[in-house]
DNA sequence: CGCGCGGGTGAGCGGTCGCTTAGGCTCGCG
DNA sequence: CGCGAGCCTAAGCGACCGCTCACCCGCGCG
């Protein structure tokens, strides 16, 4: 197996049966490479190796395709910026973990970020109504560390949402144009960002 | 005629006749609100006020009218950063220029600059070819003014390509998230965006 | 006046889409 | 062994897609 398959596999292993684990692998592929409308029905089913009608039997429609894999996405997203929003340490080091791992993520998999964060529109309004709420809850943790850091006086910040959207942004963008073909890896990306992030918060030294 | 038909009006003054650049505006309106393949043709054509086959009298096919928008599109983005990047004065105001004009121009025209920006992929391969030049051309513009930053000792950075693409990259996103419902204006966001790139880049006093 | 031509229409072609239906195979289990 | 449940397929339905065709209208001009 590829070490892309391999990843693959790892990123949806608590979808269950098999069947339904393959296509969801195979139509995050599809929806990052063409998009969620430029995508058949057919195509997905192909590259999970079955009948176009095989899709039907395990989701309900294409848009349930999507949405369980926005979702599984945006679960994993919040995941890995509560835990520095919620740890202990100086909000420069959580601010530095937080945007670190976020980007590490948006990097290594930038094919599952890529559907998870640009097709969006394509979500029925019930799903898309809860998953904007998630992206809430990611926007206020990276508030609260840098609410944190201005009251401490570590950063030195006017607008605080306004800055929060920005470092949120910077972070999703790297889904647009991250490639394995690239100069940096993911690691790399991450450590370049998480000091962009400390200079644009202001943090002292940085 | 509303502020937002008038400035697409002027955004596509120099299509003409009149129906092509009617159909110019409704399908930037389109592709921007449901991505390009979710928009049909009749929709495009129903929004100029004219009849699924008048399209294409002006226009070949529905790509050639995504690749007139983003040839404009990045025509114009390119002569908005080429203007700062060739202009005289310290590195850190014509940074600041470049980023604040660039960032305005998405918030502004932020319907075009989604389409331009996110719709890439659609062109055909001869067509996203040659619109991939003229991206290599912004990034240039961008970096020639990190560079001479650095030289100057005015900027503290020490990777410039990954610098450069990251001050890129969060102008561009702004298309995505931008609205006119939102807090801030495209000045606000301009000015706020051209001081965020200077502490990017360790201006002093940034 | 008649006539060509640029800009328009209604109808529709060939193809593909998302999705359904009818039926078949292969198990575990009583 | 029989038989139901779970998983799958071949075929295809109705809708809608990008695009074309045959025809029409108003206007400038010899």
């Amino acid at each position: 197996m590829s070490a892309q398959a391999q990843q693959s596999e790892e990123e949806w292993a608590d979808i269950a049966p098999d069947a339904a684990r393959r296509l969801v692998i195979a139509a995050v592929q599809a929806f990052a490479e063409r998009g969620y409308h430029a995508t058949t029905t057919r195509d997905i089913a192909s590259r999970a190796g079955m009948s176009p009608a095989a899709l039907y039997i395990h989701y309900k429609t294409k848009e349930e395709l999507l949405y369980q894999i926005s979702l599984v996405g945006h679960r994993l997203a919040l995941d890995i910026l509560e835990r520095p929003a919620l740890a202990d340490g100086s909000p420069a080091e959580r601010l530095a973990d937080a945007v670190r791992s976020f980007v590490r993520w948006h990097a290594e998999h930038h094919t599952t970020a890529r559907v998870v964060q640009y097709e969006l529109d394509a979500l029925s309004p019930e799903h898309r109504a809860e998953i904007v709420g998630m992206r809430r809850a990611t926007d206020a943790a990276v508030r609260g560390i840098i609410e944190d850091g201005v009251r401490s006086g570590d950063f030195d910040v006017t607008d605080v949402p306004g800055t929060t959207l920005a470092v949120l942004s910077l972070c999703i963008d790297v889904a647009r144009w991250f490639s394995t073909e690239g100069r940096r890896g993911p690691d790399e990306v991450g450590d370049s960002y998480a000091a962009l992030a400390l200079r644009m918060v202001g943090a002292a030294g940085a």
